[in-house]
RNA sequence: GCGCGGCUAGCUCAAUUGGAUAGAGCACCUGACUACGGAUCAGGAGGUUGGGGGUUCGACUCCCUCGCCGCGUGCCA
């Protein structure tokens, strides 16, 4: 049933109770926070001081609570459960809330909310396709032009498991935005341009070993590039060699300016190679090349709106106002008159306005940067007001490290960083011998299809599912553990379900109308966390860390595997096996939803 | 030195930003219908939330202080 249309409430008897229009109740939180506050006016409360501060309740207090009474009480120094009582006493004269729940008061001052059971099943009757859902998020970031800054690797080298978090929880990120209504583009600022390639041409142009160019080309280019740096720290004259190739470079030489165009689509095209295995694909690769000459647009106006000094001989800019960067500089020219990161940075915050038109940017990089992009925000605002430019709202979304075993950063056993391509291979070799155990039985096909899934949706998830500003310990027995918040988790319950209709003979897509209300204590459990799916997802974007969105789709899943062990869905009784299918549907529904938003795919059987 | 972050069960992590008896998963112990997929589920045990003080009806959360650990801190990104 559609959103819109107005559900009829029958009690068990069949008679017509009320009409109650549903939609209005996709997001409970909300429309309990505008109740009370009705309630609130009629109770005669001053209501620019309350707030109805509504939370998901513990349930074995309730489906939810609405905690205002307490901070009103202690504001206006009165009893909280008078206010409380007045509360619900003016809450019980509403239809709205008496139909489908039960109020009552616990404690200092908490209201606790209990819906009936056949409200649970309205509501999960309402509300039964991916756009149902998606159609109160929309709105959010509806209008909104995000660009969203991710990735970020250097070309002629590999990446390393230091990039993996970046990808994936920008990726998690974007789709998340999208969902949410907006536009994003992503933009992978590649670090291609700078002193590295004076080495690597010096390298490239003595030692290059073709074949391997062919067959491995970032393989070998990183290994140039090593090369071409050892030389260098050994030997003087190599190291004036190489300063001659980015002199060069720098200068535009033709042959320099090919030979680094070469480098580079090598480079895109190697990066794109496991972008694609990931399933992560980007709308532009505008690195730091992309800015060089742009950058004297940005001392220019710095320093005609008097935000950027002289210091030390190097072009600066202070913030008096800020305890800190009153004394550290953000230096946006060296002394030796050559930009650096903060200002292509600064010059990137510029075509993003003026070229997107972006009315946000968000940057996913690691914690140690946090201070270069907080002066980086503080400056680009000045500029910006001072200009009398659109000024988009900047997110630094930082992330923590990886850590080993031993505490320390995660390394590879010979101390050099583990390669991403090598990670996500294991992953995947690892996931196939688990996958081979288990399905003896199962094409070979099918074997490697749902290992290359379980592989890398295992090393996604492990980088989603933990804070992402805390550091995280790396361990392939948990992300590829079947059990606990994992991905293997989560894919094995969504199987589980699909092999559910399999076995009925039953279409996703089933005549529903049979259905009568939850009883089993199963049941309920399971239809509220499925509830649960709409707040999730608003604090997920307000705070965009993507895990509190895995909690909720592990704590999902636990719930359906609860149902699913007590409770027989395929039964004779009509109105048992309707309703129990609905909660098999949704639960597929939301978990396929959930971990598309993070960049997971499912699979139908495993 | 200054700044930022971290410190929660044996281990790995949560805690809706000040709410009720701090929750999960591993590991450990006990149990479950020859099974709609046991890659599951139910239960048990495990805590002075780094130490100390304070704020209040109420603190892992806010303030002060001390202790470790990590990161940043003028010309890498």
């Amino acid at each position: 049933m559609a959103i819109g249309k107005t559900m009829r409430l029958l009690s068990r008897q069949g008679t017509l109770l009320f009409r109650l229009p549903m939609q209005d109740w996709f997001d409970v939180a909300k429309k309990l926070e505008s109740l009370a506050l009705k309630a609130a006016q009629r109770a005669n409360l001053e209501t620019d001081v309350f707030s109805p501060d509504v939370h998901p309740a513990d349930p074995r207090f309730g489906d939810a609570q609405i905690n205002g009474a307490l901070p009103y009480a202690k504001r206006l120094k009165t009893n909280p459960r008078e206010i409380a009582q007045q509360l619900v006493d003016q809450l019980n004269q509403d239809p709205e809330i008496t139909s489908v729940a039960e109020l009552s008061i616990a404690g200092p001052g908490f209201i606790n909310i209990r819906f009936n059971s056949e409200f649970f099943l309205m509501w999960l009757r309402a509300f039964t396709t991916e756009e149902d859902f998606q159609a109160s998020a929309s709105r959010i970031f509806a209008g909104e032009r995000v660009v969203v800054d991710y990735g970020s690797p250097n070309t002629a080298k590999q990446m390393h498991v230091g990039h993996i978090r970046a990808i994936v929880i920008g990726e998690a990120i974007c789709r998340l935005l999208e969902f949410c209504g907006a536009k994003v583009t992503r933009d992978n600022h590649i670090g291609d341009w700078g002193t590295p390639y004076g080495k690597l041409f010096y390298a490239y142009k003595r030692y290059l070993n073709k074949t391997a160019l062919e067959e491995d080309p970032l393989g070998e280019l990183e290994r140039l590039y090593k090369l071409g740096s050892r030389l260098a720290n050994d030997d003087e004259a190599t190291l004036e060699e190489c300063r001659k190739e980015l002199v060069k470079l720098q200068l535009g030489d033709p042959d320099a300016i090919a030979l680094w165009k070469r480098v580079n689509e090598l480079s895109i095209d190697g990066l794109k190679e496991i972008y694609d295995l990931l399933n992560v694909h980007f709308d532009c690769f505008l690195g730091e090349s992309f800015y060089r000459d742009q950058v004297g647009r940005v001392y220019e106006e710095l320093q005609e709106t008097g935000l950027a000094e002289e210091s030390e001989g190097a072009l600066v800019v202070f913030h008096p106002e800020h305890k800190r960067y009153a004394k550290q500089p953000f230096i946006i020219r060296k002394s030796d008159g050559a930009s650096n990161y903060a200002t292509t940075d600064l010059a990137t915050m510029l075509y993003r306005q003026e070229h997107f038109k972006a009315t946000r940017v968000i940057i996913v990089t690691d914690d140690r940067q946090k201070d270069h992009f907080e002066q980086l925000d503080l400056t680009t605002k000045k500029w910006f007001n001072q200009t009398n430019r659109s000024r988009p709202e900047f997110r630094h979304v930082m992330f923590g490290k990886i850590m080993g075993d031993d505490g320390k950063p995660i390394k590879s056993r010979s101390g050099d960083p583990i390669r991403l391509k090598d990670l996500v291979y294991e992953s995947i070799d690892r996931a196939y011998a688990i996958v081979k155990g288990k399905n003896p039985d199962m094409a070979e096909e099918e074997h490697k299809q749902i290992a290359t899934t379980v592989g890398i949706s295992a090393i996604k998830y492990a980088d989603l599912s933990p804070n992402r500003t805390s550091n995280y310990v790396f361990s392939w027995d948990k992300l590829l553990s079947f059990e606990g918040n994992t991905a293997p988790y989560l894919l094995y319950a969504a199987a589980r379900i699909q092999s559910i209709f399999r076995k009925a003979g039953v279409s996703m897509k089933f005549d529903d109308a049979a259905a009568t209300p939850f009883e089993t204590d199963e049941e309920i459990a399971l239809a509220r966390k499925i509830m649960e799916i709409v707040g999730v997802l608003h604090s997920t974007i307000e705070t965009l860390r993507p895990h509190l969105l895995c909690t909720y789709l592990f704590e999902l899943a636990g719930a359906f595997s609860a149902f699913y062990n007590a409770n027989k869905v395929i039964v004779d009784d009509a109105g048992i096996k309707a309703r129990r299918l609905i909660l098999c549907q949704r639960s597929l529904l939301v978990l396929k939803i959930g971990l598309s938003l993070l960049g997971i795919r499912t699979l139908d059987r495993m």
